[in-house]
DNA sequence: TGCCGTTGACGAACGCGTTCGTTACGATCG
DNA sequence: CGATCGTAACGAACGCGTTCGTCAACGGCA
């Protein structure tokens, strides 16, 4: 009744709620992207948005690859300027490298993207973007396809376990706690870990994450599928 | 009141907690491993767990922990057994794939521990034999000790996104959407999509996972850290 | 023996995601 | 023009994780 004299709101749609959980986002962080709050911001109930969306997980979705949009401007013109064999793979790494960092900037994005397996255009871009770059860096068309999965899929996981804000509790105490575990691991008991523990924290997230990608791209272009058999 | 004819109930204990939650899970599957529902089995309110476990994440992270007990079998005497620099790295692939395995049993659980940094004893175990695999196959203390990460990040990952079981739904939606996306993808906006679409979705589970462990463990062999420059 | 501080246990509450059944509206068809 | 039907919208409810303030039991100390 009292929505009778609103100034003509819009009647929801499924772009409106993912721009405006993305303002939320922006201001004041992913935890406050719930759908009841969406729902009161929207000045409705919490069950009317699951017309448009079907869980909290595909809100997520929606998000993240509004956020990939950003990307475009490194994947776009990238693949047709000169990418040769040689430099194909640096700008693969360059593209991940990218990636990793729009999910560095919201980890509870990543957090909740890890256990997804994302369908937006912008993702889709992505993926092709990569697909484009793997074939002219030589790698055979099989190795390369199921080599994407891995390289996003453990950029994604990297973001999700390096960014993690001060204020934001919970994920970051597993962290600590295997910190102090591999710290306190007895060198009898362990002696490997103990052997290695210092090369265990070394190295800041950003020089981890560069050498991961190379290591994935050296090991998909090298390593033969199975053969079937 | 009612509690002071109960025969004799035991005072809870962290070890008590875990070993129902394991029942449950079993029987029931971790779905139905809530805070209440381990509450209620114990004969007291939600609230009481919270003096032996921080959180339900922490109380997945025991129980993973739990369930890598079984592992030990495979790890612990493999590292005296005739490991080479010839076999070495086929026992690593072979050690994860149990890993793997474990896991792939429990879906929900790969997805939660995910998200986690485990801390228990068993996984640093299984750390410990992995670090002890690599160093016999020549890998150098460093590469080793980051690709460690890599190796059970993706191992936990891939349980987690392939074993979905029938019943559980949600989590699989997000498989099936992207199934469909990129079947759906144009293959003028997408050429590098359609050029391998038949590849993406090829192999099962077991074979994308063993080829992939092969991937990390030839990349991290052969990739040098960054020089501190 | 009597007291007190510590700590395990717990009842109640908050906000959350999601589902169900109902309502009301707009387009479609007779 | 009026009846019908699909469906957006919604109110209410359930079970969830987690926190807070309180209570009672117990060990140590005077």
């Amino acid at each position: 009744m009292s929505r009778r004299d609103r100034p003509a709101k819009p009647p929801l749609s499924r772009d409106g709620l993912v721009s405006v959980a993305l303002r939320i986002m922006r201001e004041e962080g992913l935890e406050k992207v719930t759908m009841r709050r969406l729902a009161a911001e929207l000045d409705t109930g919490p069950a009317s948005l699951y017309v448009y969306v079907r869980n909290t997980a595909e809100l997520h979705g929606a998000l993240l690859d509004e956020l990939l949009a950003g990307l475009d401007a490194v994947a776009k013109p990238d693949v047709l300027d000169g990418v040769t064999a040689g430099n194909a793979r640096g700008r693969a790494v360059d593209l991940m490298c990218a990636y990793a960092g729009v999910l560095h900037h919201e980890p509870s994005l990543a957090r909740s993207v890890l256990v997804l397996r994302p369908s937006g255009p912008h993702y889709l871009r992505l993926v092709d973007v990569l697909l484009a770059l793997l074939r002219a860096a030589g790698v055979p068309a099989g190795q390369a396809a199921w080599g994407v999965d891995i390289l996003l899929q453990h950029a994604t996981a990297s973001a999700a376990e390096h960014g993690v804000r001060p204020g934001d509790s919970g994920a970051d105490d597993a962290a600590e706690d295997q910190m102090v575990a591999v710290r306190a691991a007895a060198p009898d008991a362990y002696p490997n870990i103990a052997r290695v523990r210092d090369h265990l924290f070394a190295g800041t997230g950003e020089q981890r994450a560069r050498w991961s990608f190379g290591v994935l791209l050296e090991g998909i272009a090298t390593t033969a599928l199975p053969s079937d058999e």
